[in-house]
DNA sequence: TATGAATGAGCTTTCATTCAT
DNA sequence: AATGAATGAAAGCTCATTCAT
């Protein structure tokens, strides 16, 4: 066995350091904003060396877009196959998103603020990423009107933004104002909130 | 008889000229990266008379977010003096949001990408604007929890968040597919799915 | 007969409100940071005026320099034409510097900081000024050298350089310490430490 | 062996390489005209790369000035620490001053045309220079009037200006008529008209 | 005469990217 | 692997000058 320290491995690491010192520019200076130089010192080296690990900026920034949607669409693959309830997809849809933040802040960060929103970024790779994760979160609505657990008056497309809004907003103001989340209640209660208020206010008249 | 060319008149409608032109420009690359020659081009004028009408980029953007937050507010204000019910008023926020769309798309857009979340852009003065929005809206939702309209045991900050949420997400989407509004009939349904599903969600228990 | 107010004579006095904004102008920022827009505010009017006056912003400096030079050199030829002895031409030359410093300050300051240095000014033109006014008082150098009363064995253009720079440094101080001139009897005790030293140190050997 | 190709002394070349492309084309030009691409062409590189050895423009301005001034300045200390009588002091100053027009006439020439005189390139920092430098050549005269070498009735500050002055012009017409020093006998003969002519004439009455 | 809107060349500065070492 | 010197395209901003009114 080489050891932890096989070229391989190395490579790996650092690449990641520089992806994880991407992150962190980023989220402060937003992607346009940030430099290469920026992030190079952020990571504790030169900027020549970022140019081994990624091919160009935008590159690096496709490889941190990727690693999002890759991870969200995984959990929700994962959750596919344990063949639960809507409602507890949803929830597992909801502590993702609270999971990610508390572990890697940065990520979510940039969902909020370039990936999610900043149509200047929208490359038709990520576009796609995106009409993905939105039929999919669509899905589980159709599901969940099929049993009757939520109204079917209002189209499944609908019941899809009014809830991924709900969580969005809540991210996004913990992310603008920096709040840390403070330890497991405090996220129990949010994310109760928010799949409450959906649950009621879009459960079908009896 | 003075006409509508009184000089004061051109000079203000060459600045709405330009005002627009920067809302289109700024709408499709994103504020860093709308150049100023670009905003010429879409306002059919030589790139030096921006700086006749403006004194900076900056300041360009800066006239757009204070006309976003004026108008915003402004319509709170009148709201308000209707002193009509809490109901009422979040419907009026709701009804804002979209004529606004259906009317100017560009200001909406550019208050979902640049202005509500990217952190970059953040000055002060913007931030400030904000949280008064934020606050007005708070207000709205803990006068609703007084009247028994909406629960008590969520915190009216979180109504809020989940509230603006979902009218955000359907904004978004929309601008993000760059759907137009087809008339007054898909407005008012999707503003009923908004106000239903989250006045239903967040009523209290009897 | 027209009075005051007959058309040339008010071109004539537009023209020196505009010329003297342009010394004052010129005299803060230097010619080349000196703004058309500027000159204009300060003289009042709008810049595009200046433009009925002036030829362009580098005639309104040829003017302002021709007006120097020749009002200079007509001092001379009145000296010259009073056939006085060197020693009153020499004091002549530093009262009149006196005087315009005292009347006209901006033109002092104009020619000690552009016009007498900055070569980056220098058009053939006014290198052509300079070299006659150079040489005029060479001449008077020479004169007094051939009746005995400066030394001989120092070139005459030496002794020029020596005599002028004395004057140009005070007038220099005082312009870029913003000195006013106090009266009569400052004015003269100035003049006669530039005049005996000279005149003492440069007199010939017993 | 380190050779002479250290990265540092490489660094410190390169700069000083640019350092006397700026002198040269500021010379010429003067400094508002001096383009970053001119500096760049003088020195035989690309004009990005003035920006790795300097901030910005007014950097390196500022970069001349400071090396003018301490040069100048550290001559004086040397001159004071030789504990020389003060006509042999002035003779330093006057003999470093022929020395730098023989050695590195742009310095001179920047000095006379952009330093000593224009008042819109007067930042406080050099202003202070100037001040020291006017006032430590003061002491020289103040020194010298208490050892009866120069008359008292005239205040050493005014000594100061006339003896400057003298200098000032000299190097003043050779830089704008572009003389070249012809040798050791041309500057001797310069420097003993300079100070005979000086000396002689503020010597104090018998 | 008088105004100031309009133009665009020209300049500084930034920064992604390349490449010699 | 690693550095940072070197390049130059690109963008913001200024301002002399023109011209319609």
């Amino acid at each position: 066995m080489a050891g932890s320290n096989a070229p391989n491995e190395n490579k790996k690491e650092k690449e990641a350091v520089i992806f994880d010192a991407a992150c962190k520019v980023i989220r402060s200076k937003g992607f346009h904003q940030a430099r290469i130089t920026d992030i190079a010192q952020a990571a504790g080296i030169s900027y020549g060396l970022v140019y081994h690990y990624f091919r160009s900026k935008a590159d690096l920034f496709e490889a941190i877009q990727r690693e999002w949607w890759q991870s969200l669409l995984n959990m929700m693959d994962v959750s596919d196959r344990k063949s639960i309830s809507p409602e507890e997809k949803l929830a597992d849809v909801v502590h993702y998103f609270l999971d990610v933040y508390e572990n890697r802040p940065d990520m979510v960060h940039i969902f909020i603020t370039e990936i999610s929103r900043a149509s200047s970024n929208l490359t038709p790779e990520n576009l796609e990423w995106f009409k993905i994760f939105m039929s999919r979160t669509e899905n589980i609505m159709a599901e969940a009107q099929s049993g009757r657990i939520l109204r079917s008056d209002i189209r499944a497309r609908y019941l899809t933004y009014i809830f991924l809004g709900g969580l969005e907003t809540f991210l996004s103001t913990m992310v603008l104002e920096n709040q840390p989340l403070k330890g497991r209640t405090q996220k129990q209660r949010i994310a109760d909130a928010i799949l409450e208020v959906f649950l009621n206010g879009a459960r079908p008249k009896p």
